[in-house]
DNA sequence: GATGAATGAGGCTTCATTCAT
DNA sequence: CATGAATGAAGCCTCATTCAT
């Protein structure tokens, strides 16, 4: 499925509308910019996409997909801990995606610069917020289920604890790299915060 | 002092230039769409104003002003709570903010956006971060002392609460409005996250 | 006449465009620049003269007069001097001018450079030219009536002789000074060219 | 050679330039106006030229080029005549050059105008100049040689043999046409006052 | 007579997109 | 499929001139 030399071009592009994207942002990058580093001509890129923008949407699916991809192999590896433990590395996560993804963390800006004003792209956000919200919600709930967390709201608690991470993830690339002591700070603060006050030392 | 004609015709610019890019973004909005909005000509915007940028750099002063005022007089409003309380409602002082500013959050996308790439901007808002941890710092440190939070380190803990905020503020933007609940629930858990356990009670 | 205080102050306005215009050139200088340098405003500027243009006109007639009147003085002086003695002293007489007026001597450049698609400003270009022409002509004439000079065309012969002029001018102009002994080997040359050949011991 | 697509629209695009400039002078002239002369769109112009300045500077290359290879033609013609003959020949090999090219004549006074303000255009007149002194001095230098001419510095002499081809070439422009006689005048003058009393009658 | 804020036409340049080869 | 020349709408900014105070 990937070596169809049609999506081989279709990554070739992509690989350099990111970088491209990344270093001056979108509505800065030209065409010519991304032709210029993908060493292929503005005809070809045509070809193979409608538009600049449907080249940065493709983009955006990218990326969620791999930070996803990122995270599901942490759910797996973290299946069978405690609630309290697991929300902790799952928060925590994201500690290595913010370091090694530094080359299209500046993207992130972009995209919600065009979600929030763009009602299709903002509808794509929604539902990859909703995806980390949905997994989290029923580990929340397993958690006070179980007798660690307190009875507290398991969908809410899933929006508070991943609604939190975006905001490092802008300290993150505005300090260039300050960010994760703040992350694992508050994945451990955070879970603390959720528990019962009798099950903090079982 | 504010009747200073000069003054006024800048007050009158910015808030032209606010509407404008607040609703298409700072690239998307032109020269041209502030003029027609202010009911100016081209030639006084740029007899107040140097150039767009500068219009855009005045008015992220503005608003981080006005946010940061806001602050203040809750902080001179708590001052005399004690630090758990005084945390969970400085935090969510910012509540009202979100909300009322609503005109204008969808500038703060922009004005991330711009500044992550520009050092100039991004050393400002670096500046604006500092304000709230600053403050933030010595109520965490008192609370410490007066024995309700366990020994956590003040700074990290201050950089924890002021970078989750601007994550909900995303959301609150994505979202339009339903992030006020989420920043009541975090603002109650991490304060309790931070109790020492047997002041929980207290 | 002088001390008229209209006068003064369009000697004021005049100055300062004088520099400005040395400086920048006319298309390049603005009215701002002009201003800027006579510390009046805007609109002293147009009360005393129609517009940009007629600044640039005045100051034509301005340098005009003073390199003619430079010139009258040497013809004043001149006058007992034999023909091929006094014209080798007319035209190294320009020598000082290119000198000490080097802060006006670019403006030469745009004079001409506007003149010649300026039917009315040509005109007046041709007068200037016309009043050197109309002194140097009787003078060679005179000189192939006593005998010095061969018996040329003395209206050919003065045109011939000043119109170098303007090529020692520019050579001036661009290498900024070195123009001098050429023009006095030209004044000599030129001269030596219109004797009769038995007159030249005499 | 010229049948070069490329080189054809770089073609195309200067001789719009060309009859813009000698109408309107460069400040005067707009790109809208190349483009409408030209029957090119704007874009286009943008994709063979930088930007207007460039299309300017090409065309200067191009007039120098022309005038010097109509000089080199004379260079060649006149080998075999002796220095004084040769001398007044190549002077007056200009004056067809002043007249076939009276459509672009006018853009030297532009050129000139540029050139002094700007210190790269200005050392490209210099290279200009040179070329022509270099070329006469070694004639003058055989001039005195071979008995024709007096002591004269040659290089100082070829300065002023060709500094006052301007001063003519302005003449031309400014009245028209009038100024062919007297270039012969000079020619036939200067290069007398150059020679030996005794060589005249050779 | 001054002042300087206000005007808006117009200039140069960029860049997403198309299309003939 | 691939190329890159061609397009022209649209953006930012300048600046000569006017005019209310």
């Amino acid at each position: 499925m990937e070596s169809d030399p049609k999506q081989e071009r279709r990554q070739e592009i992509l690989r350099a509308a990111l970088r491209a994207f990344a270093e001056k942002g979108y509505d800065k990058t030209t065409v010519e910019d991304i032709v210029r580093i993908s060493d292929l001509s503005k005809g070809t890129l045509y070809w193979y996409f409608e538009n600049k923008q449907a080249i940065f949407s493709a983009l955006i699916q990218m990326v969620f997909g791999e930070i996803w991809r990122a995270f599901e192999v942490m759910l797996v590896q973290t299946a069978d801990e405690a609630p309290p433990e697991r929300v902790r590395h799952l928060l925590t996560a994201f500690m290595p995606v913010m370091d090694e993804s530094i080359n299209w963390v500046g993207l992130y800006a972009d995209f919600f610069n065009q979600a929030w004003r763009n009602p299709t792209l903002r509808a794509e956000f929604h539902n990859q917020y909703k995806r980390y919200i949905e997994v989290l919600e029923p580990v929340v709930r397993q958690g006070i289920d179980e007798g660690y967390f307190r009875a507290v709201d398991p969908r809410l608690t899933a929006q508070m604890l991943v609604g939190a991470l975006d905001g490092y993830w802008f300290q993150q690339i505005l300090e260039l790299g300050a960010a994760q002591p703040v992350l694992a700070h508050y994945a451990e603060t955070i879970v603390r915060g959720l528990m019962k006050d009798d099950a903090k030392d079982g």
